[in-house]
DNA sequence: GTCCGATCTGGACAGCGTTTAGATAGCGCA
DNA sequence: TGCGCTATCTAAACGCTGTCCAGATCGGAC
């Protein structure tokens, strides 16, 4: 096995070896550092991760991972964004699934809501670097598989926006009902409740249904009504 | 100056004085310990508010702290509970000087949003705990001066619930929404807009206008003309 | 074949949350 | 008035953390 490894890479081209085994002189550890602070998000919650615990993961002392990451933050930014690539495309399956594009919006609400609740780790740290630092990742906001694609459901459902701005504004408006929801769904407050309702995502359905992501036209009409 | 103290505390009645300078055996500790806190959060962020820290700053010993609280996280709970009294306060007054009960609603939000953007580190710890522990603080959850204000004045709003837990669900969501805009206003995504639309409360209305929580009725309508 | 530069280690530092043993001092009781 | 009880506080210590440094190691370029 040894043997077979170190073949494979005396074999390789010039640059590291993409995957080996334990290659190498260390091998490619930013990778290696970054699923393993992946693993220990999901074994052992989002307080045990540090840099040390990440470090003793991939099997290197605590001062290696600062020849790929200037800081803790900065590892976790990649931690981070692994995430939101993966929401991304969790969230275009969920599109590309929809029975009809005017439940496709619905249905990209509670996919994105889904991912937060089965990896809350994970959603704790992308919305704490997206809140910390400058940029969220190009991911996130590129139409193929990420946010963008909101717009585009909701444009596909019928809505009519005003001006570009509505649009905007409608996809603003629908990422951060998802957050909020995401967010708040974990409360024991509602416990009860979702019990009552037949579980969780019949609860996410129920609140979501509760909110109307309104396009300058369709809001207009409300406020008629109202 | 310290004579004053000491004849003040000398001459009150038998149970230890709730407001001395620095007072007697080191005073009431507890609540100076979460105003601490909350001065640290304030002037030094949420990453400083180390329990060190908050002895420091009270001037005792770190080991003090653990007499009045079990836990860091208890101390943290008692700096968030402080901050969901604050918060209903504001609602209270939001609902109480709005213009008329139909922008009421709009304007508790408009209030919860305010809030948590005029106290991010508190707002921070105080979702945090909701979160981490069972129960919120009953504060929060009261009528007066609380979320339960929500539900009150959306049917003073002139919604019709078709049921208790309709209503409830109304509540929920326009909680999720509120906290979802809250958390997510601050994103730097979101500079370049908050300009275009003249200021972050502007923003935050604009975002607000685009979402709309609808009763059981209202959202039959909306869904008859989809 | 020799050197360079990237990579990794071991050790150190200050700061953290928490526990323990011991000092201090107000209160109830005599 | 004085004595002990108990709540409160301190000092010191433990293992953990993020981060930095000097030195070892080793692949790849010349």
């Amino acid at each position: 096995m040894a043997d077979d490894a170190t073949t494979a890479q005396r074999a390789s081209r010039r640059p590291p070896p993409a995957e080996a085994a334990k290659p190498y002189h260390h091998g490619d550890l930013s990778r290696a550092l970054v699923s393993a602070g992946r693993r220990i998000l999901e074994t052992e919650g989002p307080d045990a991760l540090s840099l040390r615990a990440v470090a003793r993961e991939a099997g290197v002392s605590p001062a290696a991972p600062y020849h790929h990451f200037k800081d803790k933050g900065e590892l976790l930014d990649a931690v981070a964004a692994e995430g939101w690539a993966e929401l991304g495309d969790a969230i275009a399956r969920a599109r590309a699934e929809a029975a009809s594009p005017a439940v496709a919006v619905t249905e990209i609400g509670v996919a994105y809501i889904r991912f937060a609740r089965e990896n809350p780790a994970l959603y704790r740290i992308m919305y704490r670097m997206a809140c910390d630092r400058k940029t969220m990742p190009e991911h996130a906001k590129k139409a193929e598989g990420g946010i963008g694609q909101v717009a585009e459901a909701i444009l596909a459902a019928g809505a009519q926006p005003t001006s570009a701005l509505d649009l905007q504004l409608i996809q603003i408006a629908a990422w951060c009902t998802a957050h909020g929801i995401a967010e708040m769904v974990g409360f024991k407050e509602f416990e009860e409740l979702k019990e009552e309702l037949g579980g969780e995502e019949a609860f996410v359905r129920a609140v979501l249904g509760h909110v109307g992501i309104l396009s300058g036209t369709a809001r207009a009409m409300l406020q008629a009504k109202t």
